[in-house]
DNA sequence: AAGATTGTTGCTTA
DNA sequence: TTAAGCAACAATCT
């Protein structure tokens, strides 16, 4: 599930290689993947990608002439650059126990809804499972309407420890729930939940206007820490998650209680439980959690 | 073989 | 009026 630092590995992968290349054709193999949507490949051919960018969990393409690719990926998303000549690699669901290098799989793929055709003979595929991403093309001034539905950058100033304080006083949701807004911080997805709540040391069912200012100062540090640190890894795969180079990210492993069930804290004697909150899975410490 | 998996939207309810 | 709650969506795995 791509949230932030998932997100942000992409956009650097992909920045690194298709800032420049001009676009000669897209192949959208599920019209249902582009929204609004019946010329998409027209109206994108000849444009240069000239940047890259990431909101919350949203890429951004900046094409020129005032025209924007957003991109979402949902739950399965994944964006995947080849160069020409490069061996074809990445793309397929994932396994646990799958070793990081056992990433292959030709592209395009039974889950590959569009196929982006670059002059240089480069390709980028966006491969989704569950369909739930999509492509969208918009005007520079649709794009920051969209983009201002989304709530600070936890990574940068922009996520302001008063305003966070302010926000969480008013609601009477469960803090986890509150995490999962996208209007109180955006990028931060399940897994990233559990995990600030659990290095803050947070119960996620606690009513959000319940925490004292030291708990959410800790919390606004942790969220910052655990991002930045997912960031680092390039990312958590549990499920679908690859990088642009269709490779597993390295966070996974450094996850304290997403996924862990039953075994045992990290911090103390107790072991990890899960519960249902929010209608997601939700995983913390009974011990030293509070 | 039903239930879980999750990000977001849009509808309903309070 | 505003917020909170929840179904819906999609495909696959257990």
């Amino acid at each position: 599930m791509p949230e932030l630092p998932e997100v942000e590995t992409i956009k650097r992968d992909l920045g690194e290689r298709m800032i420049g290349e001009k676009i000669s054709r897209v192949q959208v193999k599920d019209f249902r993947a582009v929204k609004g949507s019946s010329s998409f490949s027209k109206k994108v051919s000849g444009k240069v990608v000239k940047g890259i960018d990431r909101r919350g969990k949203l890429l951004i393409l900046e094409l020129g002439d005032d025209a924007y690719i957003l991109i979402h990926l949902k739950m399965t998303g994944q964006l995947i650059y080849c160069h020409n000549q490069e061996m074809i690699a990445g793309g397929h669901t994932l396994n646990k126990e799958d070793p990081v290098e056992n990433v292959g799989g030709e592209l395009p793929n039974k889950h590959t809804r569009v196929v982006f055709y670059f002059l240089s003979g480069d390709k980028l595929f966006f491969n989704d499972m569950r369909r739930f991403g999509y492509i969208k093309l918009l005007s520079g001034k649709d794009k920051e309407d969209k983009l201002k539905e989304l709530g600070p950058e936890p990574l940068i100033k922009d996520f302001n420890l008063k305003t966070f304080q302010e926000n969480l006083r008013k609601r009477k949701v469960a803090v986890k729930k509150a995490l999962l807004d996208q209007k109180l911080v955006a990028g931060i997805g399940n897994i990233y939940a559990d995990e600030a709540l659990f290095s803050a040391g947070i119960r996620p069912d606690r009513p959000a206007e319940g925490l004292s200012e030291e708990e959410i100062k800790k919390l606004h540090k942790s969220i910052k820490g655990i991002l930045k640190k997912g960031v680092e890894y390039r990312g958590t795969t549990f499920n679908n998650y690859v990088d642009g180079q269709g490779k597993q990210g390295g966070f996974s492993r450094l996850l304290k209680v997403y996924g862990r069930e039953g075994e045992k804290c990290p911090n103390c004697k107790g072991y990890i439980k899960k519960i249902r909150l929010a209608g997601r899975g939700t995983h913390y410490c009974p011990e030293c959690q509070r």
